[in-house]
DNA sequence: TTGTAGGCGTTATCAT
DNA sequence: ATGATAACGCCTACAA
């Protein structure tokens, strides 16, 4: 593949020949006969300006193309009025709506989101988090539950109020909104054996951390029940193949009955390849996913998946954030966020029913406890 | 769904109870027994420190968890070292390449990213260029072609180096590196009604800008051959679930023998809806996708797709633009990048071998022919 | 209603 | 090798 570059020689736009430098409300104000004060009242207290002088400023400002620099006031007010947001991958569909709460709660009450992406690797989270405090943010949310010591550091010393979603970290660093996924993965593999299944086999892909925790709360499961634990996972990208792929292995293995998967890309892949091998689902054969992304629409039948509440989390978080930035004060709080079956033919009716009630519980549970278990208030 | 929220009301961070203001050059300066000057240096120029104060600094920035602030050097540098890049969504992973080379780039060459999203809406991209152009990016990608005037006049006054990319607008900012969305469309056509199909639709969705430059293509290539147009076209999201609709709607009108589709979700929906409704792929019916997502790689058979260069587009936009800022001048700059084939057998071979004929004539003639076509260059 | 002075935290420049 | 000073462009506070 051959680009083929074409410059323009010639111009119509005559400034367009060499670098402009960028107006200020100095270039305005001397354009419109008023001191600069003047125009910044324009934007800041248009009240504050006669109506004459507001109008003369106001088409000044419209041919010009004039955005004022909101790089002094961050630094004269230490407030950027900025949330930096770090995600691990834009290739994940599941940040998308989190990145829609995010952005929706912080537009509300005028706030700007600053994102950036760590590629699933705590060191870029490194980088990505020093520059974004670099240009002073406001307020952090990270999502992924662990980060070097330094970061650590650094984030304790910020002064600002840090959000962790996702998952419930360990040592939560400030506000953290998230979900147990280790527990909700225990109580769905115990719904699957109460409702009969004794070959259930756990699909992950890119071990990242939630990947990690979900396959723990399966293997507590299948260990207590005293069934063989069936883990297949593939390091690499999670993404249909991978599913693919994992149940072809499976099947030459012990072939299962049921399939919890780590995420809805990999369960549709099990789904796909299902039908290829003419396994009959869900009768044969039980499919979970988890997150509950749209994809799971796409196919017949539905994909029975575990829906993650990603959007409330960005807005919970940002909510939170901002709370504690007009109170100025800095707090821990924790918050459990219970997931949902999002209902689906890759599961018996029995199956899914089960599945309701053992979430469920887990919630009414966590309710109860959450706060002495983990946190032993005073 | 009842989020749960858990206040921790001790801390074992005594540091976590009030904000906490940021540290400054000043502070590290005190604390080392210098002035901030010689701090600075330490950052910019260590070799002009002395080693045993260069050891010190080190350490009490070590221990302060310091992370210096960009903000006064954008100030008085007015330069960021930070390049703007505006796509429409996050949940379209089109653009998820088109990050990665953008950033992969900027990073090579010193430079930041700063990402937002418009939401495929022109007013909602004026809000976010005039954001990024108040934080003084030095360079800015977009990623739609069309924008309000307010937003062109902004661009133009701005001074700084602008590119657009995916689509190569009808009138340039400045850079631009894009595909001819339309004529591949036409050429895919071509070479199917070549290959002996009579019946082509053409499945759109989400009616952005590049969807209907494609519909175009199509549709000149069905009339110019006398063949009857089948156009079907759903205006809300993208995904799976609309190539499963549309394809359901076209068998009740004029079953049809090839389908273009405006993207790959659209195509792996129609994939999916023929194997339910048990037809031939691609003996009855062959399907063509349009960018060359990983997606394609996850059906059996593999979806046909015309693979788009989203990670060059990124990188080439970066490098201009930085090449524009280091040469201190702007300057216009089309390039025409060309498409490929990524094979699949939802078409026959004769089909991707016609097809694949067909994009290297189109590359051949947009060589020779682009920039008196469209430039008139002097 | 408008103007003036000073400061935000860095770095360029000049001085020691 | 290090320090002192001024400047970046806006906004707060005060003055007229």
């Amino acid at each position: 593949m051959l680009p083929i570059s074409i410059i323009r020689r010639t111009s119509l736009l005559e400034i367009y020949t060499s670098m402009i430098k960028r107006p200020k409300l100095q270039d305005i104000a001397k354009q419109v006969g008023v001191t600069k004060m003047t125009v910044s009242r324009f934007f800041n207290d248009p009240n504050s300006v006669a109506l004459k002088t507001r109008e003369r400023i106001s088409e000044v400002i419209e041919e010009m193309g004039f955005i004022p620099n909101r790089v002094p006031a961050i630094m004269s007010k230490s407030s950027s009025k900025c949330i930096g947001l770090v995600i691990p991958s834009f290739s994940n569909l599941v940040f998308a709506e989190v990145i829609d709460g995010v952005e929706e709660t912080a537009v509300k009450y005028g706030y700007s989101v600053l994102l950036m992406h760590s590629g699933y690797d705590v060191h870029q989270e490194e980088q990505k988090i020093a520059e974004l405090i670099s240009y002073q943010v406001d307020g952090l949310i990270l999502s992924e539950p662990e980060h070097t010591p330094l970061t650590m550091k650094r984030l304790l010393k910020a002064g600002i109020p840090i959000a962790e979603i996702m998952s419930l970290p360990k040592v939560p660093l400030g506000i953290a909104c998230g979900i147990e996924h280790q527990q909700v993965a225990t109580e769905t593999t115990l719904a699957l054996i109460e409702s009969g299944r004794r070959h259930i086999a756990y699909f992950g892909a890119r071990m990242d951390k939630r990947t990690y925790e979900r396959q723990e709360g399966y293997l507590n499961a299948v260990k207590q029940a005293g069934l063989q634990s069936l883990v297949y996972d593939e390091i690499g990208r999670s993404n249909f193949t991978t599913g693919h792929l994992l149940l072809k292995r499976a099947m030459q293995h012990t072939p299962p009955d049921a399939i919890i998967c780590t995420n809805d890309d990999v369960a549709m892949g099990v789904l796909m390849g299902c039908q290829e091998l003419k396994l009959k689902v869900p009768d044969d054969l039980s499919i979970i996913g988890y997150n509950g992304l749209n994809v799971c629409e796409a196919s017949t039948p539905k994909l029975c998946s575990i829906a993650t509440p990603r959007r409330m989390m960005g807005q919970l978080a940002m909510e939170k954030i901002i709370a504690q930035l007009e109170a100025g004060m800095l707090q821990h709080d924790l918050t459990y966020l219970s997931v949902t079956l999002r209902a689906g033919g890759t599961a018996t009716a029995a199956e899914q029913q089960k599945i309701k009630e053992h979430l469920d519980k887990l919630n009414l549970v966590m309710q109860q406890n959450l706060s002495e278990a983990r946190l032993g208030v005073a």
